[in-house]
DNA sequence: AAAACAATATACCGATTGGTATAAAATATA
DNA sequence: TATATTTTATACCAATCGGTATATTGTTTT
């Protein structure tokens, strides 16, 4: 790793919260050069211009999910435990770290869908790849005659993102957790109902 | 009506929309001398700063959607319709005006959660509003015997926001209406639900 | 250790930011 | 219609915006 490597991956780790609280059109150039003790010369030596490192900021922060989220997945068997693995995650909104300032996806998707290609597009590959995973968990609940075989995928995966991400919502805006508690409450009730 | 007053409501109705699409901080005095075509004179004549835009834009915003949702509301006398009522005017984000850059309280909860706490409580104060609401249909449903008596009326409100919230994201940052139908189905599958 | 190279700091750029003082214009009152 | 008052446009303010050229520093390689 070089000292121009490493100074980037500082850069990335020292900013992506901040875009992550205050967005991207509310984020500042010289909020990254506070953030990281650099100067101007720093960080755009590093990165072209403002859009490459937020680009950067979203993949650190989804990256810090997407890895909490493969742990827990891997510390439990049962495929109906690896549905849980979400609610369990998002239940520690107020404690994980990585939740700090809400989930990046939904805050990304919020603020770029009408304004910033780039950052929507990748907010999108995250929906899609959450998706997937859903998708492929169900898919294998359904061989295993764990689930009912009528179970539409992507229906179940789209119902299921957008209760957890609206918990986070409720969560985030109130700073009480009955909402999230609610919403982990009814999730819970969607995979017992699909369960055989 | 004066002519201020008459001025104030045209660069509200004017420049809503734009604190909507790009939110509070993506939003710049000149977005709204070019929305409204007045000058900075004028705007500033009427509002004393940025923030009181901001925060009667949203008023403006929230007040659309609430209005929508009353008058669905008044045709529909049965208590199990009243609380599709939100499924159908969310059901049609894509055509109707009111939610052309999304839902102005999913927009304003996100942004301003950890940055701007006037528009966080107007956030707050709208969300709390539509538990009332939804509590209150619950209750009237109990005591019709249409509604099972052990449901917890803040229980399946959080819950049923949070997945609203959560469709109208995912079909506002795709662009398709799958994930936010999947949502329906399965908000439907919640009232059938607490029905007796 | 010297030379070559990469990385960072300084100083600056024009444009735009939110906001204000004041003069001109439009409206309301008499 | 004349006057008083409110409303809007112009011109300006310092501060900050994202970004760049260049000089200086730090790191490698020889």
């Amino acid at each position: 790793m070089s000292k121009a490597e490493r100074t980037r991956q500082f850069i990335i780790e020292k900013t992506a919260p901040i875009f992550n609280q205050k967005g991207y059109a509310g984020t500042s150039i010289s909020d990254l050069t506070e953030a990281t003790g650099l100067t101007k010369g720093s960080i755009y030596g590093n990165f072209s211009n403002k859009d490459e490192v937020a680009l950067s900021a979203f993949d650190h922060n989804y990256g810090l999910i997407k890895a909490t989220i493969r742990l827990e997945m891997d510390k439990v068997p049962d495929t109906l435990d690896k549905l849980r693995v979400w609610l369990k995650v998002f239940s520690e909104i107020h404690t994980n770290e990585a939740f700090k300032y809400g989930c990046p996806v939904l805050n990304t998707a919020i603020e770029s869908d009408d304004t910033h290609t780039e950052l929507r597009k990748k907010a999108i590959a995250a929906i899609n790849n959450w998706y997937s995973v859903i998708s492929e968990i169900i898919k294998k609940g359904q061989e295993e005659g764990r689930i009912n075989a009528d179970v539409n995928h992507a229906e179940f995966a789209g119902a299921y993102i957008a209760i957890i991400e609206g918990g986070v919502m409720l969560a985030k805006v109130t700073g009480k957790m009955d909402g999230l508690n609610a919403v982990i409450k009814q999730a819970e009730k969607m995979i017992t109902d699909i369960a055989v």
